[in-house]
DNA sequence: CCACAAATGGGGACATCACCTGATTTACTT
DNA sequence: AAGTAAATCAGGTGATGTCCCCATTTGTGG
């Protein structure tokens, strides 16, 4: 096909499993990992600086989740084609995944040659869902056109607020939440003040409970 | 060193993980994948079945959990070693893990050549923890030797402790669990500066967290 | 083009908390 | 009877967080 072997990004908070995806990726001759990233903010970085062919991306991963950082990605590079590697087979996640941007979506039971007609797939331009998840996902897909005015207080929160409080609920101070995304120290004073106001909270440890609750918090 | 490979099977629901380290172990010209399992149970019958020298054991698995599992097969065979492959690093999974007999445990957060470090010790009959949860559990798991005091650092909680901790995890702020309890403000900051000494924790949100992943939570 | 929401930041008052120094009383163990 | 651990409380300092005020920039939709 190609003279030029395609270049993927790995993204998942295991090591073990990075590495053993790249010595399964190692044993193709037109695929090549020149990528790690082990939290999304990082997956984030090496993506638009590696800009990669292909990234795989798995979903709860510290600091920032897979959804976040999808959409991110495919914001600033629509070309990047990305395949969700996961544990989960619910329809909100495959939903959520797909809404991101992504381009495939597999789970982690899947074996190698399902794994490799996925990474296929998606670089020839195709869409790919994992059977166990395919059938549930359109009707779910079709119903949600019609419908949509479920606007809990979760809806309310901007994708930026629930990057706040993920951090929050994994125990950062706002010291470290502001470093960590490059921010002033009153901006994540601001955005807590705003999801207590929103989530009628008034403490950190209720913010904590509260994001934990949501299974925000991936641990 | 030896003429013959070593034999290994390894344990874990997620396909992909399995056909990775496969890949990866395929590298070694020591070591050989005998065989696989996808749940607990298999586990058992495939252990018992092939005898390999080494089992892989991932500890969150269907229909039977991995420290059955361990139990089982240590019962019957225990010259088979077993290392634990798992995502979890508190104390009381390694402790479990340690008493059901197994050998090592590593986490999935391990590189490669951890990863063969911890095989490689394990073949030779000596016992492999993962650096990042050994310091704690060392010294728990020695002074649970000579006498059966505090295995864990939960366990050295008094029950004032556990029951302020709850509250915290609760989100309840220190004025309001000192009203709860009709105790002094400053009684209840002992406590928890006391608990945070304990448990290694910093920050409110930190307790909060720690405080549900014990289950302490009802909600 | 204008309005609005989202994200960013600053100032400042005040409350709460983290972390240290002590202490006393009670109760159980040796 | 002495020792020890648990639970109670006090005082203090500096860090952190809560909650108001305000502003600017950017993008999106009418």
């Amino acid at each position: 096909m190609d003279k030029e072997k395609k270049r993927i990004v790995i993204a998942d908070d295991h090591t073990i499993l990075r590495e053993g995806l790249k010595a399964l990726l190692y044993l193709s001759t037109e695929l090549e990992v020149v990528g790690e990233a082990e939290d999304g903010r990082e997956a984030v970085r090496i993506a638009l600086e590696l800009k990669p062919d292909l990234l795989l991306m798995d979903l709860s991963m510290p600091r920032m989740n897979g959804i976040e950082a999808i959409k991110e990605i495919k914001k600033q590079h629509p070309e990047i084609k990305i395949i969700v590697l996961t544990v989960y087979k619910t329809e909100e996640y495959v939903l959520a995944s797909l809404q991101a941007g992504a381009d495939g979506y597999i789970l982690k039971e899947a074996n190698h040659a399902e794994f490799l007609l996925a990474i296929k797939n998606v670089l020839m331009g195709k869409h790919y869902l994992s059977p166990e998840i395919s059938g549930k996902v359109i009707e779910g897909y079709l119903k949600g056109q019609q419908d949509q005015a479920p606007l809990t207080v979760w809806d309310t929160l901007t994708s930026r607020e629930r990057e706040i409080l993920k951090l929050v609920g994994e125990g950062y101070k706002n010291r470290e939440i502001a470093d960590d995304l490059c921010i002033s120290l009153k901006t994540v004073g601001k955005h807590r003040e705003n999801l207590m106001k929103k989530l009628d909270l008034h403490t950190a440890s209720a913010l904590t409970s509260y994001a934990i609750e949501k299974g925000l918090v991936t641990k």
